[in-house]
DNA sequence: AGAATAGTTCAACATACGTTGAATTATATT
DNA sequence: AATATAATTCAACGTATGTTGAACTATTCT
C-alpha cells in the first residue's frame, strides 16, 4: 500500500523519539549487555546458561537484565513447570520500534548541507543585504 | 591540539564486531550528544549556533563533539576563509557502517527460539536419555 | 604588535554506573 | 517442616562521566 502522507524525511525528529532512542541506546551501550542480548537473540535465554557462556556472576546477569527489562527491550518469564528458572527473551514489539526509530534518525537521507547562518559567509551576506 | 583535516577515512575497521557497535552506541547514548548529532545532520554545524539552539556552553559542546569525533562518527574542519570557525559534519562512511552493523545485530531474522539445554526440560530429557 | 574572537583544554566536583560478596526472596524437593 | 536451588536485592566500592568555570590556543582584525 502506498503512503500518501506528506514526505517527512527532512523534518526534525520528534523530541520524544529522541529521548526514547537515547534511553534504548544507553541500555545497549554497555558491552556486556550487548553480549547478553546477543546470546538471548540466539536462543540462550536461561540465566544460568548465560552465566556459563559469558563467565558472569548470576547477580551481575540479573542486574544487566533488569536494565534491559526496564527499557522494555526484553521480557522475563518463569518456567511454568519449575518456577525457579527464569527465561529471558527479546521483546519483539520493542525491537521493531527500536529499528524504526533508529532507522529514522540515522538514515542518510536526512543529511542536509551546512546552513550558512553562521561564520564569515553569513556575516558577508548580512552586510550585502544591509548596504 | 586537534587535527582539523577532513578525516573521512580515519576509522579503524573491525566494524562487524560487538565491541565496535558498543563503542558507537556508548557515544550515542548521551541525550545531548544525540541532540547535537540531530542538529548536525540537519545542517546546523557551527559550534556557536549549536550552542544557541541547544543552550549549551561552548566548552560542553566541544567536549561532546570530541567524544563523537573519537569514535569516528563526525568530522570537524575549520572555515577556509576564517579559521576561527569550526564546522562539524557527520562522517558518511561511519554512518553507513553504523547502520549496517546495527541492522545486522538487531534484525528480527536473527531471533531464535529458546534452546532447551537448561531448566527442567533439559534435565528430564537427560534422564530419559540415560535410562 | 596588541586586542578580539571562536574553540579547546584543564582542574575540580558531583553523580551515575559496573562490579563484587553477602543477605534475601521465590520456588521446589526431600 | 526443613533443606536445596535459582534468581534477585542490598550494601559497598572504585571508576567513569557530564558539567562548570578558568586558563589556554588558534586565528583574525585593527
Amino acid at each position: 500500500m502506498l503512503n500518501y502522507s506528506p514526505d517527512q524525511e527532512n523534518l526534525p525528529l520528534p523530541a520524544a523519539n529522541l529521548q526514547t532512542l537515547a534511553r534504548w541506546l544507553k541500555a545497549l551501550s554497555e558491552p556486556k549487555r550487548l553480549l547478553l542480548l546477543d546470546r538471548i537473540i540466539q536462543g540462550v535465554q536461561c540465566n544460568c546458561e548465560l552465566g556459563d557462556e559469558l563467565d558472569m556472576a548470576p547477580n551481575l546477569i540479573s542486574h544487566h537484565m533488569s536494565v534491559l527489562r526496564e527499557v522494555g527491550l526484553v521480557n522475563a518469564e518463569r518456567d511454568p513447570f519449575d518456577g525457579r528458572w527464569v527465561y529471558y527473551s527479546i521483546n519483539r514489539t520493542a525491537l521493531d520500534q527500536l529499528n524504526a526509530v533508529f532507522g529514522d534518525f540515522f538514515t542518510p537521507e536526512r543529511i542536509q548541507p551546512r546552513r550558512l547562518t553562521c561564520g564569515p559567509q553569513a556575516i558577508a551576506s548580512n552586510q550585502t543585504r544591509n548596504t
